[in-house]
DNA sequence: CTGCTAGAGTTGATATGTCAACAGCAGGAA
DNA sequence: TTCCTGCTGTTGACATATCAACTCTAGCAG
């Protein structure tokens, strides 16, 4: 009823949308693993292609720069959580403790993702999500 | 035709989306004033609540804690956005200079918004994604 | 008055993100 | 060969985000 969100509210609403759902993901997933965001998104990644990725391939699959990525694998390095193979290009791995780490977490990441986001959405409204984010 | 996405491909999904969309209105954004994403933000409401609000008023309308609100403010006092009046409680006030900055701006972020993010939405996902968010 | 408590802000340490500059290397063109 | 050029990755500097610990002040109970 109340006057339609013009294109910065719905922009301001999605961040602020996107900054609840995800400090709220996140707190469960520290609290059960210790693991941060990007250290969550690149074993998520690194696992789903079998446990090793080629640096650059991985930073595509993510779409982040090769700064940030190599800021970030340096540190995860440090923590035991992968290795890099220097060629005469770079490959990540996993180690066994971070891939027995995300294995057990998934589950708790999918549950925590829908109790805190998906399950507040109808069907219409997943499906119109679904479709505007794979545009965009 | 292709499968649904699962709950963890959706918030990956809504991740992503709202990184490329972010990424490129605030390089439209700063090309044109300089201002970073929080600077943004904050002078954005500061400017819809006249110029002048109490620290933790502000805090509150953006849904950040004080510690991070704290450190930008001290971040953009230093580059004279903003002033802040230390009473029992603390006032911020846009500088002449910050308001003329996001008076002359708004116009060119909306454009970048509606740009960027909602002319590739259809009606019924604009709909669709203003209900949503404002649920969660 | 003393002491307690809650709210508001600050500070320092550390993790993360971004930018510009650089290094190394492969594949050609000259 | 030498010299480009593009691709991949690193590094250092700085901006931003997060966490724990701290100060300060206003109330308020005793």
């Amino acid at each position: 009823m109340s006057t339609p969100p013009s294109d910065l509210e719905l922009w301001f609403a999605l961040k602020r949308a996107h900054e609840v759902v995800r400090a709220r993901v996140l707190a469960d997933v520290a609290e059960s693993s210790g693991l941060s965001e990007p250290d969550l998104v690149i074993l998520v990644q690194l696992d789903k292609a079998g446990g090793r990725l080629r640096q650059s391939e991985l930073a595509a699959a993510l779409g982040w720069d090769r700064t940030r990525l190599s800021h970030q694998l340096t540190r995860m390095a440090s923590r035991d959580l992968l290795t890099r193979d220097r060629g005469a290009t770079v490959t990540v791995a996993l180690t066994e403790a971070a891939h027995a780490l995300i294995t057990a977490l998934q589950p708790r990441l999918e549950s925590a993702v829908q109790r805190h986001f998906t399950s507040h959405l109808t069907p219409a409204e997943r499906q119109a999500i679904g479709s505007a984010l794979s545009r965009l």
